[in-house]
DNA sequence: GTTTGACTTAGAGTGCACTCAAACGTCTAC
DNA sequence: GTAGACGTTTGAGTGCACTCTAAGTCAAAC
């Protein structure tokens, strides 16, 4: 079992968006007789998927959905399955933006590096 | 020359964000003498360009950086050179982030193909 | 036994990037 | 000559995702 600050480092997500992720119904951690938060290897497991789907600009509302439909049980794996192709899409979609002007901002990099060359030899 | 609606459809970036955009910094539009903003073939080039760094995540105010270094003339060619190439490598990193997660749904999207596939067989 | 430090809560504040509202000016078409 | 489409401005509002504050509880360390 973790407390709050042990799984804030481990999945390196700050304590307090961890309370955060919680109001927001994506976490639900357990309470000990004093009302601490305790966190297990599920929960562990759990954040570092939801980070990965932060970290490629999934929203929170649609983390948030996921984790409801999750919660909802066996029928709702369609839909879930829906959402994670579609993020699957967004995901690719993105990677031919990021290919893209990576290519042009290498072009000009280049015309960058030979113009400072050329003043060099003057 | 193009009106503000004109060249927002162009590049396909609101009237209201080039107005920002301007207050900004990151563009200069002419004005007639009606106070009205008109844009040329060089404004169009500067906002894809600028559309390329926003759609890859680069902020604003980096964008607003690259501008005023621009503006004050060839001997900042240096720190524009430091500032795409860093650019660059966030695009670089951002897309192994991107391929990672893309791995992972795909691995999690199969589980739940072949769950479903098992479920309809009983 | 008191201090330290980690935890709790509700609710407010922040920063970013837009996005809109209101009030007004100007051009063109009917 | 007036309606309507488009332009202008300043300043306020929005939505997202945190991020922080204040006031409090609790347990172990000194």
């Amino acid at each position: 079992m973790y407390s709050i600050s042990e799984i804030a480092k481990k999945v390196d997500i700050s304590a307090h968006t961890l309370r955060y992720y919680e109001k927001e119904g994506i976490i639900d951690p357990i309470r000990n007789d004093h009302g601490v938060r305790q966190f297990d290897e599920q929960h562990l497991k759990w954040l570092q998927f939801v980070k990965k789907l932060r970290e490629t600009q999934m929203p929170v509302s649609q983390i948030k959905e996921y984790t409801r439909l999750f919660l909802e049980g066996e029928h709702t794996a369609n839909a879930r399955l829906r959402l994670l192709e579609d993020h699957r899409q967004f995901i690719r979609d993105q990677i031919e933006t990021l290919l893209g002007t990576d290519d042009m901002l290498s072009k000009k990099i280049s015309t960058y590096k030979e113009l400072m060359e050329k003043s060099l030899m003057k």
